[in-house]
DNA sequence: TTAATTAATCGTAATATTACGATAAGTTAA
DNA sequence: TTAACTTATCGTAATATTACGATTAATTAA
């Protein structure tokens, strides 16, 4: 177990839960505001914002482009992340939705 | 470790993680949806529904408890679970101003 | 009272997450 | 080339999460 049984609910109900959980992590709450902030930057800025070790921003970083909620852009031998604007409208719709459908009726 | 750092981070970073985390299992979102379109329901219903063990959902509706978002009333030996509409709304107010400054500027 | 019902909690196992240091892999500068 | 730099990945430890069965506690029905 520490396995969740997705196979017991409906895709959309995985796919709210996916997000929500890569959203539930302060870092990466911070991650995202961060760059909402400075449009754009590099993996070591994020470090030297956070303050949490470049490994470990690493680790967050890559989970938020599992979700497709920012993107990397090798530059050289730095990478340059932003939020995935599209990735992120998508998720807001949904988020609303949910939420609409939950506040009425 | 498997500790998050909380202290590194803002308030609302911490908030809305931890609001973010409760709605990051597929379990709870169907048991919020489930509480929607029934209104108010027990906890035995609950486990039908959902299909997981008892003692398992009494877990997922304790953190849903713990978060606020729903508000559980003993009647009798039963429980009725309903959905905590004050709270929910501003998890939503929460969580739309946070795509909201997401997605523009 | 006793038995049945209902939900919370306990104990536990399996797995996931978080965090870090060390290392690897790649790029650029000297 | 070599050294410095930047980030990803590996290995690992600590803790958290998920799930279940068993038990407990409380209420109601017989």
């Amino acid at each position: 177990m520490g396995t969740s049984k997705t196979e017991k609910f409906t895709k959309e109900q995985n796919e709210i839960a996916s997000i929500a959980k890569t959203l539930g992590h302060p870092a990466r709450i911070a991650i995202l505001q961060h760059l909402v902030k400075v449009n754009s930057c590099i993996c070591g800025d994020i470090v030297d914002e956070i303050g949490l070790s470049q490994s470990t921003i690493s680790q967050h970083l890559k989970e938020l482009k599992r979700e497709g909620i920012i993107k990397g852009e090798v530059e050289g031998r730095k990478v340059c992340y932003c939020i995935n604007t599209e990735r992120l409208d998508i998720v807001s719709t949904i988020f609303n939705g949910m939420f609409k459908r939950f506040s009425c009726c």
